[in-house]
DNA sequence: TATGAATGAGCATTCATTCAT
DNA sequence: GATGAATGAATGCTCATTCAT
């Protein structure tokens, strides 16, 4: 048959586009059932047929970014990483992860933004995304300073340092530029990684 | 006179300690007037005589921090810049700060966490934000970054990128290791500083 | 022919019995078509197709009962009074006719369940009771009553007075003996009818 | 001061009256909160306010029908125990009982009609009738049955087929006469007894 | 000044019922 | 004949807010 998805999954897909959509603008808290039901344009007994309780939307929510996150690791990032002795340097390394991860959450930025404010007051979801997002994370950018350090590329520098800076300037992009729109937004993340590598100090190099 | 403050004062602020107490861990929607009265140890009659409405308290708690940064600015952040010509390096204007900002925020973390959630949620507070603690920080560091290029110490970068490696680090430092509380938390800022200084690259200098 | 029951009347039959059995569980209100479906196996949509709505489930309980009921006094209990002249003591009669109106509510014990519970909070059901079942019994014993002083086998106390002890025998059998298990359920009902029939006063005999 | 009742200790009152009345009329699952609101003349909030949920409700009316059982068995039903050897014939004692029970049934009428209602689908509430009620019940009747025999008053039969006919009748008033309304439900306490204890059959005495 | 009693609009959730397939 | 997807009115319950005392 043509049509790829059955009805019941397509209307599914649009109660959580619809859940998102509306907890990226009001907070989870805020959002009532009734609302999500108008936007994915289902009755409200439709949504509860499908995800059981409110929360469990949420969790969904959260859950299907982790796995995406994790498919993109395993598929984007990690071959990446091995095929880092052909050649590829660890700063064309880390330039290469900070844009296809600022993809990533770029282009599932309502679903990051869920995720970014349900953290701070859901125990649950700050667990999850210590241990999924943040814990990948730390361990991807370990790997790159080590290599980077054995290499003699990179300063020998605690890695936490190490991540402060380079993480925070990531994180800085996805946050406060993308999401709350300040700082201009423009991208030029070459010259931002010139910067981190060769650093503020006039004549340094 | 012994004493500094009225009674109706002292309930105010036991009332205002306990809402940003309530708020920072469960967020604003979720926090009740009740559990607020209870944790002020007023009943709920008390809240509304003083504040009006729920938002009310929420619209106080962001103003009097910014009201406060204000201040701070004004009385520490300002007279530092006034001093630079003094000698102070920009270098070390930026660290000052960096410190005192950071300690700033560190004193009122719950009240931080509450801005940086609601923020991400209610327009007003976003807007305050912006042009008040963002916007503050923007022209304090093109102040900084300008009057480096000009000394020939700062390298000459558009003063965006400069921001993003500088205050992605400032913030990394309060959002995710002072209120998430990832990568370890430890201070070391001279060593971070010395890295945003001198780049990450081995052999820079 | 082999099959004595189209498939629809089987479905319909497995839709009751199911019905019976949850509803004599949790009462008519707190049991949901859902569970019945799962119950009898069939979808929910199946319910409705055949009864329409969840009260006519209840109704035709209730219906199908009472016309058991009645086929049953046609067939056993009035055969019985008929054949009164031919020898039986009244007190044979009201033996039989307990023993065999015992054992109908006996083996109706979860739609009898139904009844009694249903009967409180529906003035249909109160109705069809009270015509239906009461109004038999007080004609059937009505009919042995006065057969028993006319022939000088009772004493001369007004049918209602005798009809309170031997009925409330005989329901104390099924709804607390049988139905709400307490007072042992032992039967002993030859014991039972001498205590009624002889008194529980010593040497009254 | 006059008023001897808080004005909230009225209220609860009022909601408990309006309760009884609701579910005694349509059973507790067909009962909604708004509806007892509605009779109570109160708010739906206010319910919620002082019982929580409405279960609680449920529970609260069986716990105060126990309590007040209890309480009357031990200042009426237990005293006239003790004054037995006063010379009191057990049938006598079990007159009195009957009639003080009946009494406070009759007197009770509703919210005996929810417990007999919901026992028959609430666990709880039938394991509270039967520890309460019924075991208070048995172990007068026992007492009474005991003494009566030991007195060479009563026949010496099973307390449990004593009981099915006593209690038996007992109920019956109660039940199927007071609550359902068959019978006629003329008193004639003493026909009722004299029947009981001299026996159906013309010439026992 | 401070309370606690009361409110009622609004919420998440349930469930009998409909209907296209 | 039977299903499962969808509905929406109704329910128990919450909570910011009011107000008499």
């Amino acid at each position: 048959m043509a049509d790829p998805m059955k009805k019941s999954e397509r209307t599914k897909q649009k109660i959580l586009e619809a859940t998102i959509e509306n907890i990226a603008e009001n907070g989870y808290a805020s959002t009532t059932t009734k609302e999500i039901a108008q936007n994915a344009g289902v009755s409200e007994g439709t949504i509860f047929k499908y995800y059981g309780t409110k929360s469990k939307l949420l969790q969904e929510i959260v859950e299907d970014l982790m796995h995406e996150f994790h498919d993109y690791s395993v598929n984007h990032a990690f071959p990446e990483l091995i095929k880092q002795n052909d050649g590829a340097s660890p700063r064309q390394l880390l330039r290469n992860l900070m844009e296809e991860r600022a993809e990533f959450f770029r282009e599932r930025k309502a679903a990051t933004k869920v995720i970014l404010q349900e953290m701070m007051v859901n125990e649950s979801i700050a667990k999850t995304f210590k241990e999924g997002i943040w814990g990948e994370m730390e361990r991807v950018t370990d790997a790159i300073f080590d290599e980077g350090k054995r290499a003699g590329e990179f300063v020998d520098v605690d890695n936490r340092i190490l991540r402060r800076t380079v993480l925070g300037t990531f994180f800085f992009r996805i946050i406060f530029e993308e999401i709350l729109g300040v700082n201009g937004g423009e991208e030029k993340i070459e010259e931002t990684l010139d910067l981190l590598f060769a650093g503020l100090e006039e004549g340094g190099e």
